[in-house]
DNA sequence: ATCCAGGCTCCTG
DNA sequence: CAGGAGCATGGA
């Protein structure tokens, strides 16, 4: 029999759980989630367990509920604020996004996609190493191959759990790819040589205690960048990228992402790329919000590069 | 084959 | 300090 704790968790509205969702299942991003019967569902480590987490919902945008659960053979009762801190970082359910509504009327190009997804919020990796190393592998190479990878890496050297006959994959943590070798591990799986070497690079100044992601999450936007681009391998987009999955940054934008540059080209009529630097002048009118500005871009461009049917999974 | 894809490093001028 | 070449990898 399984464990099974939940409690209600009430996000500030408007709120879209079902939008979330639809980026969850089309995202390549997603890996280690599942979305089924209209719940997310994700493997989450406490202390030494692995329990399983679900969030489902149970309100409107205007009265938005969300039910969390724990469950697992290793589930205990002590586990569910951790859950719902978890649930409420991963749906960034405390954002209070009225601001929005000025920004999107100062900048009706972006007001657009302000009006189109009201009460999406950018889902977070609640991992912050699976996030980063989700990073510096999507750097540079189409995202679904880096899926594939990052799939290849979670079934080779991850760990599962399994929950009432469903299987979960659990990220591997840094004390393991800190074991890893290029040759032997990546190169197998297609890792270059070089994204190989970052990820290891990563993994064990994290489980040497020399890059303490903890402090960083506490640390001022540029000051966390700064943090991570010590490490090698991780350039301004990545660690900007790293700010917004992993620790939901709601003002850090990666203005050199190629598919930024794409879309906002084209939607302020360009007619060609955008630079980064017209990026980040255009992100001066978002100030406050340039995460959700990149993550409802992206999700856009997902939108239109893999229409969803309408949901039913 | 050639170009591209959610960059980074290192080297020029 | 800005700009660009070279780097790796698989997919269209």
């Amino acid at each position: 029999m399984i464990a099974l704790y939940s409690a209600d968790l009430t996000p500030t509205a408007p709120f879209r759980f079902d939008l979330a969702l639809q980026y969850l299942r089309t995202s390549p991003s997603a890996v280690v989630e599942q979305v089924r019967d209209g719940a997310y569902l994700r493997a989450i480590r406490i202390e030494s367990r692995t329990v399983g987490l679900r969030v489902s919902s149970g309100g409107t945008a205007e009265q938005p509920r969300l039910l969390v659960e724990v469950l697992g053979e290793e589930a205990r009762a002590a586990d569910l604020p951790v859950a719902l801190a978890l649930a409420r970082r991963v749906f960034a359910t405390d954002a209070a996004v009225d601001g929005l509504d000025a920004v999107a009327e100062a900048d009706p190009v972006f007001g657009r996609l302000v009006h189109a997804y009201r009460g999406l919020r950018p889902i977070v990796i609640p991992d912050p190493f699976e996030a980063i190393a989700w990073a510096i592998i999507g750097q540079q190479i189409n995202i679904s191959f880096a899926a594939k990878m990052k799939r290849a890496l979670v079934d080779r050297f991850g760990s599962t759990v399994e929950l009432d006959g469903i299987i979960l994959p659990v990220f591997p943590p840094p004390a393991c790819v800190a074991l890893l070798e290029h040759e032997r591990d990546l190169l197998p799986i297609q890792f270059s040589r070089q994204k190989s070497r970052y990820c290891i690079a990563l993994a064990r100044a994290v489980s040497a205690g020399e890059l303490d992601l903890g402090a960083v999450a506490a640390l001022p936007d540029e000051e966390a960048i700064a943090a991570l681009m010590v490490l090698p391998g991780i350039g301004r987009w990545t660690a900007e990228y790293a700010l917004m999955r992993a620790f939901g940054r709601p003002d850090v934008m990666p203005a050199g992402d190629g598919g930024l540059k794409q879309i906002i080209g084209r939607d302020y009529g360009l007619g060609r790329l955008a630079t980064e630097a017209e990026i980040r002048a255009l992100g001066e009118k978002w100030a406050g919000w340039r995460g959700y500005a990149a993550f409802y871009w992206w999700f856009q461009l997902q939108e239109e590069r893999r229409p969803v049917p309408p949901s039913r999974d």
